[in-house]
DNA sequence: CAGCTGAAGTTGTACGTATAACCCCGTCCG
DNA sequence: CGGACGGGGTTATACGTACAACTTCAGCTG
């Protein structure tokens, strides 16, 4: 670990500067108001500058008793969706002067070697997004505060909630489809046992059933294209009418319903009108484009790491779910005449 | 910040079993063979789960004078392949022991505010992936040991550098379609001035510039769906005979070039052949699939955070391009016969 | 039984920083 | 002219850990 010669401390800098480490420390912490003169804290600006000094930052931690580092926890970092909830996040750390670390899920680096591991940097609090707590309450100490993102608000033991309004986005898609005039729906779901996909399937369930004469199949798949076209495909072969409208859980799960339409010799959207959830990059690669409810991921990563800084600093976070909107794209269309 | 009770120390684990606070060092540390009797290691051992110790790694890494993290550099996280180099470096970290946090790029989160918050994290080396080496410079010290992805190896200043065989890709790419028979080729470039798309450019020129009676026009566009759908449009409706394959620097761009050959009413693959790079979750969502060249963009993380780790230990690190492969699927075939 | 050895600890210190508490000196006021 | 005051610093200390150097004592050997 030899790092060639050693990096120069703040008593490296006073000694160039001529002045006492603690002098360093005020000026360059920007501190000096009234203690230190203009010129010698330029000088020691001059110093720091020259050798290239950067302060320690496990020394400054220690000293301080916190490490302005949060911890977030996504499930799949390569779920662009995941991705931009972070760059979210980082973005506002940035602005309060806090590094934001990642880790993705228990599943995609394996659980921490020893108990020990699980508390890589040192952590003032935890951002964890569309997680069971279990896997949690490993991670997190006693005490850490604690910030959940996209899980039900009224079973998270007193940890602040931020959620998207994933309700009112099932809202917005089926009164799409009901006003289109589809009859049939089936739902391709997500085969997670987690909030958000509870509460789609849910208001689905209810928002049609208050139409007449509706129908909702439901197929569950994990998240996975193989895995949606094989569901759908089952589905769509199933007994009795078939459906006129895939309402999929994600949008990755739109392009298994795609697939299995081209099987079918479906086309989408005159015999069959399929909508997404997410807005991912897929969804506008995909023909026809496809109609989604749009997630404001980066948006989501900001709300959460603003009510994480809210409980450091003693605050009660802000409340209010994250408003979604219907992209109604070339996916959807009035169901054919039968 | 007040984090409700201080968290317990070692010294704290210490009073509880009634032992020095060096012995607990020694037991929790393992390395308290023959210096400490099995009985009262169990006893710390059992001092420190009840009191849900955990080791404060500021004052680790302070008193090792190393942070077992390293700092990895990406364009853009939500880049799929990037969130895939991510995972790959951080799984060998982990198995080392070390952290890996993220910078995103001076676009994504902006230039640190002051000098000092480029430092975020006490940093033991940095990952740079497919980056300019000026912004480098501005977050590495003086003398962090560096390791470059995907740059040229020609002119890393003494950096190791860890790179997909590009080269051979090009060349599967070119040899697959030169194979076809195709004679006219668009390259769809991404307009970056970055080594390896310098390389793609070159090899694809090359490499067809070998055969006969080939010719090779360029678009270039930026790496969006947009620009590479106007950039497709256009070269194609240029003068002169049409191509019949399309080359895209990536799999994003192949997908501006498909909605370019549907406005033409172009069908793929029978009218225009396209290749993709990088096999994205997009490459099979997209209908007809794509034809694409393989990166294993975990593996090229791993290799990466390997070489780091190498050089933190004085070694060199193993040399050698990471193979790719070309896969094909749907949107190659010989072009129609003129 | 003096001297040595090894097991089982303990004491002490250093890592680099931030800051509380102190100090010195020139100025100004009463 | 004594003392209060403030500008411009300095000295000392603590944060929590890892580990080198020391201590203590029981058991053994010659």
């Amino acid at each position: 670990m030899a790092r060639g010669s050693t990096r120069p401390t703040s008593r490296d800098v006073a000694r160039a500067a001529g002045v006492s480490q603690a002098a360093v420390s005020l000026v360059l912490g920007d501190k000096w108001r009234g203690r230190v003169s203009e010129a010698t804290a330029a000088r020691v600006r001059q110093a720091a500058q020259d050798l290239g000094y950067r302060p320690n930052l496990a020394a400054r931690n220690l000293r301080l008793g916190q490490a302005r580092t949060a911890l977030l926890v996504v499930p799949a970092l390569t779920n662009e969706f995941f991705a931009a909830v972070y760059e979210g996040a980082a973005r506002i750390a940035a602005k309060h002067g806090f590094g934001v670390v990642l880790y993705p899920s228990p599943e995609g680096i394996g659980p921490a070697p020893d108990p020990f591991a699980s508390a890589r940097a040192a952590l003032d609090g935890i951002i964890a997004s569309s997680m069971a707590s279990e896997a949690l309450t490993e991670i997190r100490g006693d005490d850490l505060p604690l910030v959940m993102l996209d899980s039900d608000p009224a079973d998270s033991l007193g940890a602040a909630t931020v959620n998207l309004d994933i309700t009112d986005g099932m809202h917005q898609i089926t009164d799409h489809l009901l006003t289109l005039g589809h009859r049939r729906y089936l739902h391709l779901a997500a085969d997670i046992d987690s909030w958000t996909f509870h509460v789609r399937a849910r208001e689905l369930a209810t928002r049609v059933g208050q139409a007449a004469d509706t129908e909702v199949r439901t197929a569950k798949t994990p998240i996975t294209i193989e895995g949606a076209l094989a569901a759908a495909e089952n589905a769509l072969n199933g007994p009795g009418p078939r459906p006129t409208a895939i309402v999929c859980d994600d949008d990755k799960l739109a392009v298994g319903a795609y697939k299995a339409a081209r099987r079918l010799g479906l086309r989408i959207p005159n015999d069959l009108s399929v909508t997404g959830f997410d807005d991912l990059a897929l969804a506008t690669a995909i023909e026809p484009e496809l109609t989604t409810v749009h997630l404001d991921a980066e948006l989501f990563g900001e709300r959460g790491m603003t009510a994480l800084l809210a409980v450091l600093e003693g605050e009660t976070p802000p409340e209010g779910n994250i408003p979604v909107e219907l992209v109604v794209r070339g996916s959807t269309a009035p169901p054919r005449p039968s």
